[in-house]
RNA sequence: GCCGGCGUAGCUCAGUGGUAGAGCAGCUGAUUCGUAAUCAGCAGGUCGUCCGUUCAACCCGGAUCGCCGGCUCCA
């Protein structure tokens, strides 16, 4: 019999005869090692364990610490689900059942829909299946053979995925997992060699998708669920999705008073006394910020007449997302879901010099967008909303100088906020407007930008809009979650659509090109991220109210009333809760509220003209002199210190 | 928009084919208190809305609105 010479991470080699499985390399390193195995990598290649060597090879067999691990658990946990499905319901097809970033999933064809009892029988029925360790095997099946295989079952979608996925080739590749019903999949794999290996998972939640995601294709069920290699991960996970619901924007939103929504008005929400505080604080905040930079504010219609959208382009191509009115005259008039087209107006309005560019608009305005009614949710999917947005119109050859000063921006407001974030570059799509030199031209600039201000960034190839290429960035909040906020758009078309143009040192006319940016994105969004970021609990800059003072009791009113009077000249945020309740009972109150200070006065601080500070996270720090807390306090707000709770403790109370 | 689930007091939730409860919040009174809930009393809902079945509907059926989870989409 051949050899072949296996070489192993650690360099060393060692001869092995032909049809030697990965597993059987694995049981001869160490017992214990074969016992780990899930996978092999083979020069390179994740197989199965059962994986035959037949030629020299590198070998890494993978075990549970291992990246690959994950995702391949969760891939083989997703064909134990199918395996369980169509066990348990008769006249199921199976679609994909792909691992996820936080789980699996599998999609299928069903004689009715999942209800959530159905869940916890699917997935007693995987426990069932798991601890009987069966055995997922790999077949080579003759294509025509898996075909018509597929064909006799009732399952024309895996038909139709063998022909897609496997032109040309002979044979295809399905893993069976033994069962008193065998369950056949078609499937390239690796798997985990049994069902047993598979421990810790949960199914998750059923919902409706389509054949490939396409809403014209058959209406499937879909079955969400995880995966983790250990109990303790899986809890963790689990653990994790807890803190979530605890920090959801729209629990803590009614709680801390600052916004509520109404069934008449779906999709814009109300701004109560405290959201709008905030809300207000972070306008001022981006202004401040804005205003140094160069940027000018401006206020531009909400309704505009048709023609203005048909000019933008937003008639023939948004117009389905926009609420549509009409004027007593019978005028079509479009309330504006984006500031681009007024801004362009305002740049037309007047002469234009390049001694006037970059020329920077900044507007806060409400934009209404007629969203399907399916995708509304809390603050982060509205129909009404403001954005931070600005259009800086540039010359050519300043798009890198106003690129790199937008990053400068970005990084700075972003780390106000505790907020950290990755970047990416969506490059020139497939189909395109402008001529390839000018894209690439513009591409460069970006380039160069993102590296002469440092910023690490990745590239999305053929990302970009239709009208130039984009900058993205995806901030992580304090629990890890990634949402995407701030954009920086390169647009060439939109001045072209609406004329514009400036005086150029020859005295001749030039096409500005603009700059569509946004930090936060919208107002509305940013808020629902900072809320779960900071589970509720503001940095003193942000809250709503800074401070309350708690008398102890009614005696004390009078001296209550000066210390807020004084904390109220300093400009910070102060009530005063003169409830005829304890002093615990008031504490407990403003704790709840996550209020950043606490003052409690009594016949002490009276006598001493003091306060004792109590703070939301440290509690009693003890008396001391009003004007030292306001000194404090006041270089809190300024220096806008964060101050975020830990992702472990509990977030609601 | 599509699929599924849900809709009972301000909030969190019980409940039954014979016109509804609890805790917290609220109000009133008493209590004047030192770092996360003082006690007592009172009040509060045409059970999302409309239509139907029924002698009788919060409960059954249909429609509609909204919310939640997904799909698709997106700031």
């Amino acid at each position: 019999m051949s050899q072949v010479t296996v070489t192993l991470p650690d360099g060393s080699n060692r001869a092995v005869p032909a049809g030697t499985a990965v597993r059987d390399i694995a049981e001869s390193i160490s017992p214990r090692l074969a016992k780990a195995a899930l996978a092999g990598i083979v020069d390179g290649r994740l197989v199965d364990l059962a994986f035959v060597l037949e030629q020299d090879a590198a070998v890494r067999i993978v075990t549970p610490d291992h990246p690959e691990a994950l995702k391949l658990c969760r891939h083989s946990a997703a064909h134990l689900l199918a395996a369980a499905v169509t066990s348990l319901f008769s006249g199921v097809q199976c679609g994909i059942g792909p691992p996820t970033d936080e789980g699996f999933f599998y999609d299928f064809v069903v004689p009715r829909p999942f209800v959530p009892e159905d869940l916890d029988a699917i997935e007693a029925k995987m426990r069932e299946l798991a601890s009987e360790d069966l055995v997922y095997e790999r077949q080579m099946w003759p294509r025509e053979e898996a075909k018509a295989f597929f064909a006799g079952r009732g399952e024309p979608l895996k038909v139709q995925l063998i022909d897609e996925k496997t032109e040309g080739q002979h044979e295809v590749s399905c893993y069976t997992i033994k069962d008193k019903d065998t369950f056949i999949d078609f499937c390239v794999g690796p798997h985990v060699p049994t069902t047993g290996k598979l421990k810790a998972f949960k199914l998750l939640t059923t919902s409706n998708a389509y054949w490939k995601g396409d809403a014209r294709n058959q209406p499937m069920q879909r079955v969400y669920g995880t995966a983790f290699l250990s109990d303790k991960e899986l809890k963790a996970y689990l653990a994790q999705v807890e803190e979530a619901k605890k920090r959801d924007h729209r629990k803590l939103g009614r709680e801390l008073g600052l916004f509520t929504f109404h069934q008449w008005a779906p999709g814009a929400a109300f701004w109560l006394d405290n959201g709008t505080t905030l809300y207000n604080t972070l306008a001022n905040y981006m202004r401040e910020v804005l205003f140094p930079a160069g940027y000018v504010e401006v206020k531009t219609p909400l309704v505009f007449n048709k023609d203005l959208w048909e000019t933008s382009g937003h008639w023939s191509h948004y117009r389905e997302n926009m609420f549509l009115v009409e004027s007593t005259d019978g005028e079509a008039m479009g309330m504006k879901a984006m500031n681009c087209p007024g801004h362009m107006l305002v740049f037309g309005s007047t002469v234009r010099s390049y001694r006037d560019l970059p020329l920077r608009l900044h507007e806060q305005t409400p934009l209404h967008r007629n969203e399907a009614s399916g995708v509304l949710s809390g603050l982060t999917r509205v129909r009404q909303f403001s954005q931070d947005d600005a259009h800086c119109f540039v010359t050519q050859g300043q798009i890198e100088d106003e690129v790199e000063r937008l990053l400068g921006l970005v990084q700075r407001v972003y780390g106000d906020f505790g907020l950290s974030y990755t970047a990416k570059l969506s490059t020139r799509p497939a189909e395109f407007l402008g001529d390839v030199a000018t894209w690439d031209s513009a591409e460069a600039q970006l380039k160069a930008a993102l590296q002469r201000s440092g910023q690490a960034y990745t590239i999305n190839e053929g990302d970009g809009a239709f009208y130039g290429p984009k900058i993205d960035f995806d901030v992580t909040d304090a629990i890890g979650r990634k949402w995407q906020c701030a954009t920086i758009q390169l647009d060439y078309q939109m001045p072209q659509r609406f004329g514009l143009k400036y005086v150029g040192a020859d005295n001749a006319e030039h096409l500005p090109i603009v700059i569509h940016r946004a930090i936060y994105g919208s107002f509305e969004r940013f808020i629902a991220i900072l809320i779960e970021h900071y589970a509720g609990a503001f940095p003193l800059w942000l809250a709503p109210v800074q401070v309350m003072v708690l008398p102890i009791a009614d005696r004390h009113l009078a001296y209550a009333a000066s210390v807020r009077s004084q904390v109220q000249a300093a400009s910070l945020r102060v009530q005063l809760d003169e409830r005829q309740e304890k002093i615990g009972y008031k504490i407990r109150e403003a704790q709840l509220q996550k209020i950043p200070y606490m003052l409690v006065v009594g016949d002490r601080e009276i006598a001493d003209a003091t306060v004792a500070v109590r703070t939301r996270k440290g509690g009693d720090q003890g008396s001391k002199p009003l004007a030292d807390f306001v000194g404090a306090a006041r270089g809190e707000v300024a220096s806008r210190a964060v101050d975020l709770v830990p992702s472990h403790e509990n977030a609601s109370v």
